[in-house]
DNA sequence: TGGTTTAGTTCCATTATTCGGAACTGTGTT
DNA sequence: AACACAGTTCCGAATAATGGAACTAAACCA
C-alpha cells in the first residue's frame, strides 16, 4: 500500500497482522504477502523484537503487540481530540440522553475515538479506534463536506464504494452534490445509509481557520426517532463542536503556555 | 534504547515524540535525540507519510498519529486478555463494587489494559494503555512472582527501583523475597507502596501451563478498607482470574476452530 | 521404517537505503 | 544590511535490507 522504505514495508506488515484479527501463523502471513519468505521472517522478527507483534511460541502465532495499546495511549491522549472533547461529550450526552460519537478523519476513512452510549456504559477500546466507511456515515460526509477542495477531491476517489443500503451513495459524483448540501446547510445526515434503521445527525468540529478537527455525531434507530427530532438538537451539537473547537485551540496555541496537564501517576 | 535496524530507530522516534506528551516541535526534538539533524529530520518524514505521526503546519509541531489508535484498536482486541475479560471484571466488579484493574506485562512494566471503577464509569484510553511499575504494585509483584526464573531475574535488574513511599521494597533483593512469598501465597498485596494511603490484593492469571498472562487486582483506599476485608475477596480474584485464564486458553487453542468473530460493521 | 512434503529458519553475496556533514533557504531580529 | 536561527535539501560514503538457495525440523504417509 505505501512504500517509504524499510520503515513503510515494516508497517505494512504490522497492519497485516493486524488485519487478520486473530493469532496468525508465518505461512498464513506469507501467502498473504508480498515479500519473499526471509523477507517478511526478517520483519516479523524485527517487530517482535520491538513489541510491536507478539509471538507465541506454543501456538507459533503473531499476534498485535501490546506496546501499541501503549503508543495509542499517547496518541489518544495528545493527537486526538477525545481527551479535551470527553467533558463535552458526557454534558451533550446527557442533556440529549442518545448515543454521541466523536470522530476524526483517517487516511480517508472515519476513526471513532470516543463514544458515549445512552444506555450502557462506554465500551472502551472496542469503539474507540474503530474505523467505518467516511462515504456514508454522517460524521464522515459533515467532515468531508469541509474539507479543502483538492484534499476532498483526493478522498473522494479513494473511497470504495459499497451499496450497504438501497441509501447509500452510489459513487463520488452523487455524494459531492450532497457534500455541498451539507457545506451549506451545516450539518450532515445520514438517511439509513450504512444500515437499515439507524440514522443520525452530524456536525464537523472546525477550527477558527475552518480546518476539519473532527466530526460529532448523534445517532439513532428509526423506531425511536426521525429527523424532525434530531433537527431540534442541532444547536445543541453545534455548540459542543464549538466549545470543542475553541478549546482545542487554546490548548494548541496558548496565548500563555497552559499549564502542562502533567498525567499524575496514580495507579496500582 | 532498542536498535535493530531502521526500524527500530524509527520507533525509537516515536517513541520520544510520544514520551512528550504534547505536539512538540522540530528542534525540541533534535535537542533530545542521539540523531543528527537530517537523520531526526528524514525519519519524521517518514513516520509523518505512514501517519504514526501528525505534523500540524499551523504550529509546525509533531505529536502521535491517529493511525495508533486504529492499530491499537487491534491489539487490545486481539493481544490483550481485555475482550475476554471484559464480562469477567464486569461481574467481580458489581459484585464486590470496588476499583479493579487488569494488567499484563510489556517489557518490564504494568500495562494496564482495562478497569472497573467503581464510582465513575470506565475511562477509555485514558486507563486502558497506562503504565506504571511492575515492583511496587500488586498486579506487577503477582505477575513478576509466577515469571519464569530466568525471565523473572532479567526483569528485576531492568527495573529502576524508586522509593515512592516508605514501604516501597527497595532493591531486587528485597523484592526477591517478597516474590517468593507471593508464589507459596497465591496472591501478592500492596501495602501502600506506590501511593500512601492506597492498597490492594492481586493475583495472576496463568494459562494452564503456568505462563503469565496478566494480573488481576482489587484497589482500595485505607480509609475505607484494610487487608482483612480484601482477604475475603480473594476466592472470588482467583475464581476470575481463572475464569479468565479458561476462556483465553479455548480461545486460542480451540479445540474446534471457533467461530472467527466477525467485527460486524456496524457504526456511524 | 524410510521417504516425501510442508513449515520455519539461517546464510551471505548483491543491491538498495540510510546516514550525516555541509551547504542552502527562509523567516525573524538587532 | 548583517545576523541568528529553525528547518530543509544534497550527495558520496557507510550501512542495512534483500531474497535465492540451502538447511533443519516436524508432520504425513505409504
Amino acid at each position: 500500500m505505501s512504500g517509504d522504505g524499510t520503515v513503510g514495508k515494516a508497517m505494512d506488515v504490522l497492519d497485516q497482522v493486524a488485519a487478520f484479527g486473530r493469532p496468525v501463523r508465518f505461512h498464513a502471513l506469507l501467502a498473504a504477502s508480498p515479500f519473499p519468505k526471509a523477507t517478511l521472517y526478517r520483519f516479523l522478527q524485527t517487530l517482535t523484537s520491538q513489541r510491536l507483534l507478539e509471538y507465541d511460541p506454543e501456538s507459533q502465532t503473531y499476534s498485535v503487540g501490546v506496546r501499541l495499546v501503549r503508543l495509542a495511549h499517547a496518541a489518544w491522549n495528545q493527537s486526538s481530540l477525545a481527551p479535551i472533547a470527553r467533558p463535552h461529550l458526557d454534558d451533550l450526552s446527557a442533556r440529549i440522553g442518545l448515543t454521541v460519537h466523536l470522530a476524526q478523519l483517517d487516511n480517508g476513512q472515519v476513526l471513532y475515538v470516543d463514544k458515549r452510549n445512552a444506555s450502557q456504559p462506554v465500551e472502551m477500546f472496542s469503539e474507540a479506534g474503530k474505523v467505518g466507511p467516511a462515504y456514508c456515515t454522517g460524521v464522515g460526509k459533515a467532515m468531508l463536506a469541509y474539507l479543502p477542495e483538492l484534499e476532498r477531491k483526493r478522498v473522494l476517489t479513494q473511497q470504495s464504494y459499497h451499496r450497504f443500503t438501497p441509501h447509500t451513495y452510489p459513487d463520488a459524483a452523487a455524494l459531492e452534490a450532497e457534500l455541498n448540501n451539507i457545506a451549506t446547510r451545516g450539518h450532515a445526515y445520514d438517511r439509513e445509509e450504512h444500515e437499515p434503521g439507524i440514522i443520525c445527525i452530524a456536525v464537523p468540529v472546525l477550527s477558527s481557520r475552518g480546518r476539519v478537527l473532527g466530526g460529532l455525531s448523534i445517532t439513532g434507530a428509526t423506531k425511536d426517532l426521525d429527523f424532525a427530532l434530531l433537527e431540534t438538537l442541532t444547536p445543541a451539537l453545534h455548540a459542543t463542536a464549538n466549545a470543542i473547537a475553541a478549546e482545542v485551540e487554546a490548548w494548541r496555541f496558548p496565548g500563555h503556555q497552559p499549564q502542562t496537564a502533567l498525567q499524575g501517576q496514580s495507579n496500582r
